[in-house]
DNA sequence: TCTTTCGTGTAAGATTTCTTCCATCAAATG
DNA sequence: CATTTGATGGAAGAAATCTTACACGAAAGA
């Protein structure tokens, strides 16, 4: 007889801590036990209620909202690839032949936040994206900060579907920064989501210049599909000399 | 003479720590150092380092944004701060009446954002948000979930401009549920921001029906511009009892 | 070439936090 | 009035994290 979802039975205290938590995104249990003039156990014991409720998120000497720091912890750091050191060369290399002012259309991706995290601490970009975890990087009074609206692909933050790509084709933007699953041996860019893949095309053909953002561990792989032969990029930038 | 502002000397790797510090809230010291493929200890090297900067704030286990408390900085969470308890009544309150399966429209704003994190833990809603923090909360594979594209107006993760107002023309969505920053004394919903205010009507034009989710302290305020009359909305949801 | 410097990884001890169990107290219930 | 229920605080051992110290390798400089 668990009525655990129907009846939001909160207690006055654990009602406060909860908007203590999401409203700073990270409590002490120190702290919220001053707050209160209660003991560390019974902040505990309140954090644990809203936590098996799913309402915030329990961390080793605090509570976080559920959204916060889960984003960046299981999905999106995701098991798979997770961003290596070269990740954050490609990214600044990236960063580093922007001029200025550009407008710029950033992918999805690890590496394309490497970059992004860079241009951030810069000033007055037109920044285009797909990814909403991404566009959180900027700050939009320093930057202008465009959101191509679509549906939500994946934890990633990815923006995909016909609104992105009809709204990509109405854009001239000067710099298109790509990322991908693989190269081939054949020297085609590949990936392995065909939704992506399709916003990737067009944000490639509104560009005057693409740029390819991976690794070299992407070098020699395949995936499902084709994003474009390597010589519609200006620049494959990687992150060993290409001199 | 402290010579530390003028000169941001991180490391790629540090500058996205520290952007994903600001994003999400709240990182684990063991998250990042699995993002980052290196060891916990290098990681608190760096959480040392951008905390002697003054440009995060340690915490055992991780890291937050500097002054998670009485942040002074960012206009968004200092309003966070102000949430209350309040919010979280109204946003489950809001998420009872919500029918499963629905197409929903998600305004901006923390009261939004309480009713969401209760949302997403049901499944199957067609969820149409111009929060990009709001989407963050929804798993897309559990929901549809749609980002109205726009330019970024706001640290609260709002999306504004044109292209939003354009987009909601053409949708049909069961239901609106919007925020306000004020309640006159003639019962007029208003908002001090008036991009945001053409969002909130172009939305409650696309829906079928609009719900007005604030807490009493909004009433007898007043603000900027007008919304709607509160005639206007299905059902004004607050913390009180309205039997 | 040698040396220095810097970033990194590892290990041991210290510190903090967590879990578990138990005792107390007040309010509700019989 | 006695009992039960729930919330609270405290203490001991377990677990996690932090600090400190040292070693290694790469890169920069003498």
């Amino acid at each position: 007889m668990t009525d655990t979802q129907t009846t939001p039975n909160l207690s006055p205290r654990q009602a406060v801590v909860l908007s203590r938590v999401l409203g700073s995104g990270f409590v002490t249990i120190e702290a919220l036990a001053e707050e209160f003039g209660v003991s560390a156990q019974t902040v505990r014991r309140d954090i644990i209620t809203l936590s098996e409720k799913g309402l915030l998120q329990r961390f080793h000497g605090g509570a976080g909202p559920v959204g916060a720091a889960e984003s960046a912890r299981l999905d999106h750091a995701a098991k798979r690839d997770v961003a290596k050191p070269e990740k954050h060369l490609v990214g600044a290399r990236a960063a580093a032949i922007i001029p200025d002012g550009a407008s710029v259309f950033l992918d999805v991706g690890t590496t394309i936040e490497c970059c992004a995290a860079r241009l951030a601490q810069r000033k007055g970009f037109r920044i285009f994206t797909t990814s909403i975890r991404t566009a959180l990087l900027f700050d939009p009074e320093a930057h202008e900060v465009n959101v191509i609206g679509g549906r939500l692909s994946g934890r990633d933050g990815s923006l995909t579907g016909e609104e992105v790509i009809l709204r990509l084709n109405d854009l001239r933007i000067d710099v298109a920064l790509i990322a991908c699953s693989a190269v081939d041996d054949t020297e085609r860019v590949m990936d392995f989501n065909t939704s992506k893949i399709a916003v990737k095309k067009a944000a490639m053909n509104a560009a005057a210049a693409s740029y390819l953002l991976c690794t070299t561990s992407k070098f020699g792989r395949t995936a499902l599909a084709t994003i474009a032969p390597m010589s519609r990029f200006q620049s494959i930038i990687t992150e060993v000399e290409t001199s």
